[in-house]
RNA sequence: GGGAGCUUAGCUCAGUUGGUUCAGAGCGUCUGCCUUACAAGCAGAGGGUCGGGGGUUCGACUCCCUCAGCUCCCACCA
């Protein structure tokens, strides 16, 4: 096979992304191997693909590639979120495109836009992931809105509604007026704001309604609610305010009269210690408000608006209002400073508006069983996190979770199945038919026109938690006449789950928790906690800063591999990681090698007859030595989930040791063949790396893997076995590395005195040598001869191990600056020499270290006086000239 | 306010229960090379008292205390 001189990723890679799914390599079927299965994190459906995709989809396909490649059947099953409140976003952004408001449309007419939008633009990202090499099973594709999954969702509603756990209640919820939708606290972003802290007068009552010219001042920083003030509170030990017990105050502006109630609640040294209290508006408040049996004023609507209860501003925004309200209270005379103030706000994680605490009926999922056997499965260890660290939060988190607020006031999602009947009871049913039913046994006349269902829909992660299971069996456990799933046996539980830290409790622990309940196990082995993709200035990536390159741009002009390798360089698990571009270049680089690497093997001419060398002979006994020992290295590197020490370790084997030392041992002089046996090898060897290399770089190594040699149709790397480790010779592995470093010492001298590599060289060898090295120490360092002793006359010398080696160089020795040298060195081995004998003469050591370290300081020690003994031979013999 | 984590070479990071010549890797830097696979390359070199201080130990990058700096998570003192 003709191979062009540069290595061109984009035609290879679609060429063989192609083939792939051609032969269906990626599809996977129960049988009778061991099952290794992956599902995917689901992207947003209308998401596109970013660096943080690149990375964990990057990771995935390693791992299930590996799997694959050890004989295990591997799937990876993909698939997208429906995201119900970041998609009907983007629906209701493009509907007010065109001119269309949300509120004009009914639900079928919305539903039906949301549909179209999903149809042309939902799932680019999975097209996406194709460029990427991802290896998923697209026959199993899914949407968590699909019928059967949405079924799933609903099934699992009853089941839990019925076992007891799912409730309805009107409680504080954090409502996004945005989003015009509650979302759960865990959607709550905290950020510390800018604000303002008002003081106000509010003047004492004199007992009918009319204020005296007595007040108190009372501290907020959301004057636009001082309409819906049930009370003002102070701490009941307060001495300051004893003389406001049971009085009452006007509120300004609307000179409504409330009363001042005691709570403990109140902190005395912050702000005045008199606090309004504002049931409808603040969680604290509406508590004390249960306390203290204190009305619930809502003055504030769905879209952040004062209400008609506000009595005055009626309609307007809130923030406009408290501007407009601090002018007032201003001319009114009550109010008596203005602070800056900075406090923790909270934003929705979706929209960035501020969240408003808002009393409403929501439905929850109690957490009281769930989460403390949830939290037990990783406390176990029946589910690993990696890095571990991340089991202190996830404890933390479990330890005090609360109900879960599952309903959301959206459309686009899995609508409630929960069916009103007229008088305000309900029923909670999988079908209209059944929940009819049920409903006429609560009262027989009740028809189907009658039953009005839930306006509401679940939280997308009610669906997502459900997803390692629902992929496999939709219909889903709980499910009463749930029927035996085969792919849900086999395959389930998954074995690692990797994703980011950010939603360990959105998606990983819920998971953990709907798997506990429904099939009794984990749902899956491992998680694999990937860092945030950060520009190298550790910046996050975002649109605005325009730092945030586009992966496919990337795998244009790099390549999918390099892009893959480039992201997997310096990502360890839980590590964010700085990405640049450079690293992609390096990708790049070493896609070059590994092409080049073939190229050069693959031009060589071969005599079958011709004797191997010695040379190669030990050459190729090295590398073979060498791969077995690194294999062993990689695949604990694997086991550890030490993804990019693993690449790391491939990659210095593939460039460092076989193409910078072996394919320079075993090259043969210009023109010459290489005989059969070692070029057998050298491709044996060179096979055996792109098996390595391929979970990380898939598309260059089927490329080449092709290339070698003549593959049937179909056939491919991919279901290939992972090189195995045999056993190696520790000795010669180090004897030869001894032999290496005695080329880099011969180089170095090279270097050093500006000696052409072509010229050759004689060398003094004194002390233990391997013998059989010798030829190859002659070819690779360019020596005429090697002999035994010490080079007498002006000469450099250096030290190998314990051995002595000595360049004659007549002429090209400055002996003085030889001797600064050797002293300096000299020097430097006595007073190591000093600290390890200090060690050995030292009791405590010798009786307390093991057998094995005081051996250690022993070959030290004589390591080092034989070091010293050579360094003063050498320095006597340039004193001797 | 509570919790977790981090600080090792110019940059990004490894360093596995305290003990192999353990102070490392990659990239970058410097020097010399267009050597018949590759200048996206080859060969060679320099670079850190492991954040500061104290302690435990025969022995500390590793364990403990403390100080400083940074990061993340949780938490609505109005």
């Amino acid at each position: 096979m003709e191979l062009s001189s540069k290595y061109n990723p984009s035609e290879v890679e679609d060429k063989w992304y192609a083939y792939w799914l051609k032969y269906k390599c990626f599809h996977s079927e129960p049988d009778n191997r061991e099952p290794y299965t992956i599902v995917i994190p689901p992207p947003n459906v209308t998401g596109i693909l970013h660096m943080g995709h690149v990375l964990n989809n990057t990771l995935n396909d390693v791992l299930i590639r590996k799997a694959r490649m050890d004989g295990k059947n591997a799937c990876w099953v993909p698939g997208t979120d429906h995201a119900s409140i970041a998609t009907e976003n983007k629906v209701v952004a493009k509907l007010k495109d065109m001119g269309i408001k949300k509120e004009d449309l009914t639900r079928e007419e919305f539903l039906k836009y949301a549909w179209e939008w999903k149809e042309e633009h939902g799932g680019i990202i999975l097209q996406q992931l194709r460029k990427l090499g991802a290896s998923c099973d697209w026959d199993r594709t899914r949407f968590t809105m699909e019928p059967e999954l949405s079924e799933a969702v609903i099934n699992t509603f009853v089941y839990f509604y019925k076992k007891g756990w799912i409730y309805r209640g009107v409680r504080m919820v954090n409502w996004d007026p945005e989003g015009h939708t509650a979302v759960s606290d865990d959607e709550v972003i905290h950020r510390d704001t800018q604000s303002h802290f008002y003081h106000m007068r509010y003047f004492i009552s004199d007992g009918n309604g009319n204020p005296t010219d007595k007040y108190i001042v009372v501290a907020t920083t959301r004057p636009e609610t001082i309409m819906a003030d049930a009370a003002v509170c102070v701490n009941p030990n307060d001495e300051r305010h004893k003389w406001l017990h049971g009085k009452k105050v006007i509120i300004p502006l609307i000179n409504k009269e409330i009363p001042i109630i005691e709570d403990d609640y109140v902190e005395m040294d912050f702000g005045t210690g008199c606090l309004k209290v504002t049931p409808a508006h603040d969680v604290h408040d509406y508590e004390i408000g249960l306390r203290h049996n204190l009305p619930v004023i809502n003055i504030i609507d769905d879209h952040g608006r004062l209400t008609e209860e506000a009595q005055i501003l009626v309609g307007m925004d809130r923030f406009e209002a408290r501007k407009k309200i601090a002018e007032m209270l201003q001319e009114a005379g009550n109010l008596e400073k203005v602070e800056d103030y900075v406090s923790p706000i909270g934003y929705s994680e979706r929209t960035n508006a501020v969240i408003e605490p808002r009393l409403s009926a929501q439905w929850f999922l109690k957490m009281e069983e769930l989460a403390p056997r949830a939290l037990a499965s990783v406390e176990d260890g029946y589910t690993k996190f990696i890095p571990d660290k991340y089991r202190n939060t996830y404890r933390h988190w479990m330890e005090n979770a609360k109900d879960w607020c599952i309903s959301r006031q959206l459309w686009w999602g899995q609508r409630i199945p929960a069916y009103y009947l007229p008088d305000g009871r309900y029923v909670v049913e999988s079908t209209p038919e059944a929940a009819l039913k049920a409903a006429q046994e609560l009262d027989p006349c009740i028809t189907a026109a009658d039953l009005h269902q839930d306006e509401d829909v679940l939280d997308t992660w009610f669906s997502s938690w459900l997803w390692p299971i629902s992929v496999f069996d939709p219909q889903m456990p709980g499910h009463p006449d749930h029927k035996p799933n085969a792919d849900l046996a086999y395959y389930y539980p998954t074995n690692d789950l990797v994703t980011g830290p950010d939603i360990i409790f959105f998606w990983v622990a819920r998971m953990i928790m709907a798997g506990n309940e429904f099939m009794n196990d984990v749902p899956f082995k491992n998680v694999y906690f990937t860092g945030i993709v950060r520009d190298k200035l550790g910046r996050k990536m975002s649109k605005t800063l325009g730092n945030s390159p586009n992966p496919l741009d990337l795998i244009d002009k790099y390549g999918a591999d390099a892009v893959r390798l480039g992201m997997l360089l310096c990502s360890s698990a839980g590590n964010d990681i700085l990405y640049d571009e450079s690293q992609i270049e390096q990708g790049r680089n070493f896609c070059g090698k590994i092409w080049n690497s073939y190229r050069l093997v693959s031009g060589w001419s071969v005599d079958e007859k011709a004797e191997q060398s010695e040379n190669c002979r030990l050459a190729v006994k090295w590398f073979d030595n060498l791969l077995s020992k690194t294999i062993e290295a990689v695949e604990e590197h694997y086991a550890k989930f030490r993804i990019s020490d693993a690449l790391m370790t491939i990659y210095k084997l593939f460039w460092d040791q076989y193409c910078a030392w072996y394919l320079e041992l075993v090259k043969p002089a210009y023109g010459q063949p290489v005989d059969g046996r070692t070029y057998e090898a050298t491709m044996e060897f060179f096979e055996k790396l792109l098996k390595l290399i391929h979970p990380i770089m898939p598309f260059i190594t089927e490329e080449l893997w092709h290339a070698v040699t003549v593959r049937r149709e179909g056939e491919t790397i991919m279901y290939e076995r992972t090189p195995k480790a045999g056993p190696y010779d520790e000795g010669f592995l180090e004897d030869f590395a001894l032999m290496q470093e005695a080329i880099i010492g011969v180089r170095g001298v090279r270097a050093q005195k500006q000696i052409s590599p072509k010229e050759s060289l004689k060398l003094f060898i004194e002390g233990d040598f391997r013998e059989e090295f010798i030829p190859v120490l002659k070819k690779a360092a360019n020596l005429s001869e090697v002999v035994p002793g010490s080079a007498q006359g002006t000469s450099v010398s250096f030290i190998v191990g314990t051995v002595k080696m000595s360049i004659p160089l007549e002429g090209l020795v400055n002996a003085d600056e030889e001797k600064t040298k050797i002293l300096a060195e000299l020097e430097h081995q006595r007073g190591f020499l000093a600290s390890v004998q200090k060690k050995l003469s030292n009791q405590n050591f010798v009786a307390h270290a093991p057998e094995n370290v005081v051996a250690v300081e022993r070959k030290k020690e004589a390591d080092a006086t034989a070091r010293i003994a050579a360094l003063e031979a050498s320095l006597k013999s340039l004193n001797n000239n």
